[in-house]
DNA sequence: AACACGGCCAACCGCCTGAAT
DNA sequence: CATTCAGGCGGTTGGCCGTGT
């Protein structure tokens, strides 16, 4: 014998439910309590399913159910319990006093699903986006100006003497300013990113100068590697101390800047400075600018498996995802892709404020 | 004013689990 | 042990509403 439906389908009522219907269901759990929702409509006298009503009860009448918005320590919570938890939307809600499983599954897919991928965060993983870029985004993206095709993002030109200093900055900032060490989703993002950074940085100190340049795409001439300032010496990583940095890097010091800015700064920095590099890319010999770059013959030699360099196929720890990325080359991605994204918001926003000292 | 579009969210659907028989 | 079924869960849908054109 087959398994028989919950409830009989002929004759009950679907969709929203009524304040009258509301009221019998209200009326009748006061009265009677809940439990056994099979016979509980009959009993109610309503024309619903006991599926229907527990629904109902559970994520709308229920007394102690707490409405309005989530505050920012709800929203923090609930990525927090998601990270170790996954999409067990009952158990994060059993955290969540006064909050339905439904309604904090709503408030993920529509509000900090969106967040965190706008942040360069897999939701799923909570981890740095490992996928490659989204094409279509770099193709409509613009960043510079309408002229310019957008390869700000593309991997993997990312100047690696820029990745050590910005490495060194975040390090610095969060030695020297105890307020930058708060507990928000921004807080995690920076840490995020700095890992990421630091991890690269590692890959760096193991590879020599001639790797560099093989990670460049094979359609970039770069005939002249030493546009590229690239330094052996790693020791200002590891103690970074702001007094040293050129003077250029002085709005840099947290000491004298707020986090906000701090970050504006860092970002407008990033993207400027990547740049300029992406233009020594292209090529360093002539004049050309990212206006000139043949961007699609770029495009597909990145997604031409046979393009990438050598090490980086013969890596035999690396993970293929979709074919044809590496770890390294995804790492890269990632912080070319989130380079790519804080500039594009502090662009789109127009939140970038100078720090004058 | 009319229409299109997208975001939001209540409600539904189908599957799973575990207790009861 | 096998079957049944209530309750619970996560994924998905569809209607409402605000906003833009």
């Amino acid at each position: 014998m087959g398994r028989s439906p919950c409830c009989e389908k002929n004759g009950l009522k679907k969709g929203p439910w009524t304040a009258e219907e509301d009221q019998k269901l209200v009326e009748y759990i006061q009265k009677n309590g809940y439990g056994n929702w099979r016979t509980l409509p009959k009993n109610a006298g309503l024309q619903r399913c006991g599926k229907s009503c527990r629904l109902r009860w559970t994520n709308y009448l229920r007394p102690d159910i707490k409405r309005g918005r989530f505050s920012f320590e709800e929203e923090e919570t609930i990525i927090q319990l998601h990270s170790v938890l996954g999409n067990k939307w009952s158990a994060i809600a059993a955290r969540l006093p006064g909050r339905t499983d439904n309604e904090i599954k709503n408030y993920w897919n529509t509000h900090i699903r969106k967040k965190l991928l706008r942040m360069g965060i897999d939701p799923v993983t909570h981890s740095p986006r490992l996928d490659l870029l989204d094409i279509s985004s770099i193709l409509s993206s613009s960043i510079y100006s309408p002229s310019h095709t957008n390869m700000f993002g593309l991997q993997p030109v990312v100047n690696p003497e820029l990745l050590r200093l910005a490495a060194s900055l975040l390090s610095s900032q969060r030695n020297q300013n105890p307020n930058f060490v708060h507990q928000n989703v921004q807080e995690n993002h920076f840490r995020n990113s700095h890992q990421v950074l630091e991890n690269h940085i590692v890959q760096l100190q193991n590879q020599d100068h001639q790797t560099l340049i093989q990670e460049t795409p094979s359609c970039a001439p770069l005939s002249n590697p030493t546009c590229v300032p690239y330094s052996s010496d790693n020791s200002q990583l590891m103690e970074p101390n702001v007094d040293q940095l050129p003077s250029s890097f002085s709005h840099f010091n947290p000491q004298n800047c707020q986090l906000n800015d701090w970050q504006n700064n860092l970002d407008n920095f990033i993207a400027n400075e990547n740049y300029v590099y992406q233009q020594h890319i292209i090529d360093p010999q002539s004049n050309l600018t990212s206006s000139d770059f043949d961007f699609n013959s770029h495009l597909s030699n990145l997604s031409t498996p046979s393009s990438s360099p050598a090490h980086l196929n013969s890596n035999s720890n690396s993970t293929n995802i979709n074919g044809s990325s590496t770890e390294d080359e995804r790492e890269i991605s990632y912080c070319s892709n989130l380079f790519k994204h804080e500039y594009q918001e502090i662009m789109d926003s127009n939140a970038f404020i100078s720090c004058n000292f």
